[in-house]
DNA sequence: GCTTAGAGTTCACTAGTTGGACATAGACGG
DNA sequence: CCGTCTATGTCCAACTAGTGAACTCTAAGC
């Protein structure tokens, strides 16, 4: 930090160098690591000496059957990382450590008109009690990822008017659940922490760029640029939803006519339904009808995926990703809306940039915020915070 | 290159640094150097001597009335870069320097009907021809942009179908001319060039997320995403031109309907003022007479602008760039197409997004091509293919 | 049981950065 | 005109950290 370009940060590039290594491969003996990491055989053994006495890393004394091979990889208490996702309807918390390893999740419903400070308190009673459960240190914490359905100022870190959860416009979550467990928090919308979680969890393995478009209440897309969340300068990338696919259609809540919301949002879509279902539809009841084979919810989920696919379809032309991701509860129709997507896609995209997109649904359904939130932690820790802690322990003469 | 991670190569990412810090300031004293990088003192004096004697930069005895400051500054023959830019109507050569200097710039008319080996035969020479104004010495061409007029295929670096360059398609420019100049030559597409150009030289200077929209015989979109042109998994990021704006628009040469092509670039505008203004109009010819106060002519670049800016607010909304910049012979009509642009993305993109949205004219007209392909050149040697030079003279011993 | 080969460690060596001491030279005050 | 002051650049010794080579260790294979 303090001396950019000296050997300790050489050293500290390394260190990372090496846990990331050992995390992506699960575990691997020091040899691998050398082969991987490109250093030699003699600075691994330094260094995965140096992670050992710093507790980051635990050597399994020979595992296999193989010669004499030691293998390296996490400890599983060196870290602790946390994820809280407030939904439309339910609060969901999963902790996790540095190995990519979930530990415990669980989610709870929500009052939707539950005041701010209603929900930070459920939040931080469902992490304690997850805390308690699985037994770890607290002081293990390195961080906690937290996902909230609504736009975040990214200077202020306020919450920007959400119509689903209202009453916490201007609120500052990071700061609130922050001072709440002590430990920092790091926010983001849902959209972009559920890209996040399909891309190192789900449907996102493997790429480096991609769309996760989620379709519930509203429409938004959480955009992963070159393996890393996108999120403009103005922190409002992937707003997807105010697309306009039609300068006379519906008046949508922006102020505009046309957007894709005003086809593809729950709350546009439901309404079509009332008269032929009943008000009490959600948008689950719509796409399990549908699979059953309810011929009106069949209908109206296509036209939805019709309409995603123009929106998907701009987006690709802009961007072309290699994969776009559908998730939120209409992922759940499968084909019934993956279809229409595609053929939608097929037809308004130029034929170079659709070639090579693939149409997946998430694979971690409601799960996807959370675990997004969960890797939103170790991302923002960089794998240092913690690196930083074996290595004051290591090293305590630091001029 | 071969020892990520040891302490050469912690020299070396320093040495860049040092380069970089010098280049950004034009010139610093030894003392500025620490400063701004973050060396100490004693490194800096090493380092800078390294670099006098491999001749990547120049130290000037004393310049200032400061006590006794040598400053240090790029030497201007220590690596040049070549910037070739095919156009639809011309060819565009410029040579630059290490200090991100235009030493020479020159343009010439270029039969659209050509053949490809014509027109390399043409850049050939007058590459050469420049060469031997400027004087500089041939063994310090370091790399070489190109610019084309048409998607460029990632993998093979073959040409993909051009409207512009007919008879072009499936020629390998790169291959093509680094064969012919005998150095590295690196290609893509003139508006991933134009954002380069803009970005580096021109109204994108100190932005790091902006979109180039170039309008000319057809739309095209160069990307730049956290200061580093964006070309996507498959290369054809950027294509603003065929996102639909009306579903049952007219027909696209893309084979959909309503693209934004249809209603801006110069092949679907010009036909409408035919019957009124003649079939030999120019884009160039109508911008001009807009600005002399032609109704019709301003009524359609009125138009065009609308229909962009509902294209930029696409993007806006996706992307949310801080800067929007329009090039191509479009751009010269001023506020005549950047009013209509702004009055449509204000309409349609959500404010948030639009809000903090500069919308500006290039500043480098039809330069903006050719430097970026100067800036390609820059940015693709990375600066080490100097620091390689200098390093090899500096360290001959190297395992 | 011997050989073999890969794994990990140790050690001497080298590359490279740093702090501090030092020489230098203009600016400023007397 | 001269001494002092201060910031610059250089040199040197110290220290950090990575590397190759030699070495040890262990299990597999014959």
């Amino acid at each position: 930090m303090e001396t950019p370009g000296s050997q300790s940060s050489l050293h500290r590039a390394n260190l990372e160098r090496v846990v990331r290594a050992v995390r992506l491969a699960g575990s691997l003996t020091q040899a691998e690591i050398a082969r991987t990491t490109g250093l030699s055989a003699a600075t691994v053994s330094n260094i995965v000496r140096e992670l050992k006495d710093g507790g980051t890393v635990e050597v399994t004394p020979t595992s296999a059957g193989g010669r004499r091979a030691r293998s390296v990889s996490l400890s599983g208490d060196a870290g602790i990382v946390i994820g809280v996702d407030f939904g439309h309807t339910h609060l969901r918390v999963a902790v996790g450590n540095l190995a990519h390893q979930v530990l415990a999740e669980e989610s709870e419903p929500l009052d939707v008109d539950a005041s701010a400070a209603q929900g930070f308190d459920r939040a931080e009673q469902l992490v304690n009690r997850l805390i308690a459960a699985t037994g770890v240190d607290r002081t293990k914490i390195a961080g906690v990822g937290l996902g909230v359905p609504g736009p975040i100022d990214v200077e202020s870190g306020t919450l920007g008017s959400t119509a689903i959860l209202p009453g916490w416009t201007g609120t500052k979550p990071a700061e609130e659940l922050g001072g709440r467990l002590g430990v920092p928090v790091h926010v983001d919308n849902d959209a972009n922490l559920g890209a996040l979680g399909e891309l190192v969890w789900g449907s996102g393995r493997g790429v480096r760029d991609l769309a996760y478009i989620k379709v519930a209440s509203g429409v938004g897309a959480g955009l992963v640029i070159s393996g890393k969340i996108y999120r403009g300068p103005g922190g409002t990338a992937g707003e997807i939803g105010h697309i306009t696919l039609d300068e006379s259609g519906p008046v949508c809540r922006c102020g505009n006519r046309g957007c894709l919301e005003t086809f593809a949002a729950a709350r546009y879509v439901l309404p079509l339904l009332q008269s032929s279902h009943g008000t009490d539809l959600t948008m689950e009841g719509v796409v399990r009808l549908a699979r059953d084979g309810d011929p009106g919810c069949r209908r109206v989920i296509a036209d939805v995926g019709r309409h995603i696919g123009s929106g998907v379809a701009n987006l690709c032309n802009l961007l072309n990703p290699s994969r776009v991701v559908l998730g939120g509860d209409l992922a759940e129709a499968g084909e019934l809306v993956l279809g229409p997507i595609r053929e939608s896609v097929g037809r308004y995209a130029i034929p170079s940039a659709a070639r090579q997109l693939s149409v997946l649904p998430g694979a971690l359904g409601g799960r996807a915020e959370v675990l997004g939130a969960l890797a939103l932690a170790l991302s923002e820790m960089g794998d240092s915070t913690l690196l930083d802690g074996s290595l004051t322990t290591a090293t305590p003469a630091f001029t």
